[in-house]
DNA sequence: CGTCGAATTGATGTCATTCAACTACAGTGG
DNA sequence: CCACTGTAGTTGAATGACATCAATTCGACG
């Protein structure tokens, strides 16, 4: 989920549970079956969340660019195993926040509390969304949706994984990106 | 969502800004775009939320039955409109919990915190296992997890109901069922 | 320049939808 | 009590959307 970042008095005390890392393109930051045990915040580069289903074919639930958190807090929080993967499409620079982090801020700051809850609300908002879009729109509805929502992510993510975030295959989406830009030229035409 | 319940001191003393309302088979108590006031919690009965796609068609997002919320946080929370709609399936009875309550007992009881911290946590744990399973099953699968999750629900909801929850049409489900019981006859004739 | 993965394209198959007909059943009013 | 009506569910046939498989082409990069 996007942040727009944590600040003040209260974070400067808590700032040592953070810390930062580097990861390269491929990384894998946490592991399916693993309890996540860090929300990572993108400061540079590109993460994706994805599941794998009974046939062993992954499903990308959830990209982070910079400025947006990429974990698990459901695994994070109920210390269960996760069924997601992170992993890094871009070398990437990252903020580790730990479970700890949240609690020491938590019960310090309101500030951070309220914050804290914003993000869960957001998050909750954000998959809503998505299952709006998963049971009610056809394959060039839900790309076009993608279009509008993440027009900077277009050009960074590999067309075979926004097919798979949008639930379905490589081939469909060739084929649906085709469409609309014929439709559009035809579009274009008409109008001359 | 589902909760275990809110109890002690600090409850007591917020507990003037519940309501309780009783609702009849049909009744709506949420209208797409209007901001959601309150979260319903279900004490008898069972309710449905819903959304509608951009042709007009109905899909449910998650059934309430007794001792589950019902509302959108989202819209709550960020005093927006909501795109979702909340009506009765069976008469209710149920508790309103405004984002007054919410406010109240937030910043008087630690307790309450968590104890809503855990609500939004297991509700985007839910959710997420919503997206997998819509990016990642086939119809079948899709019913068979639903049976195993919501046993309970089978009976009380109408099958056309659980076809818009799993995201197919209601023809599709009744030959998903007539398979699977072909299927398990076969089955149990083989073992013996 | 050669290699490897990404993307496109065509042919075909599968799953689920759509449309229509029909059955079963509950609720309503005569 | 029965006819009337409406809704849920089932079934069949045709269609549509997307997947799968296979063959190229494109493009980045060593």
């Amino acid at each position: 989920m996007q942040g727009s970042g944590i600040h003040g008095d209260e974070f400067d005390r808590a700032a040592h549970l953070l810390r930062t890392a580097q990861f390269n393109k491929g990384d894998v930051l946490l592991e399916t079956g693993s309890v996540c045990k860090d929300a990572f915040h993108v400061t540079k580069g590109l993460l994706r969340v994805a599941t794998l289903d009974s046939d062993g074919n992954e499903h990308i639930v959830q990209f982070a660019p910079e400025g947006w958190f990429a974990s698990d807090r459901g695994s994070m929080y109920f210390n269960e195993p996760s069924k997601l993967r992170i992993d890094a499409i871009e070398d990437s620079a990252v903020v580790l926040i730990g479970q700890d982090f949240f609690d020491a801020l938590s019960s310090a700051s309101e500030k951070f509390r309220s914050y804290n809850t914003t993000l869960l609300h957001n998050h909750i908002r954000h998959i809503q969304d998505r299952v709006a879009l998963l049971l009610g729109a056809r394959a060039d509805e839900r790309y076009q949706t993608f279009i509008r929502m993440y027009p900077d992510l277009l050009l960074r993510v590999p067309q075979k994984m926004i097919a798979s975030y949008l639930g379905i295959t490589p081939e469909s989406l060739s084929r649906v990106r085709r469409e609309l830009a014929e439709r559009n030229f035809k579009g274009r035409a008409a109008k001359k």
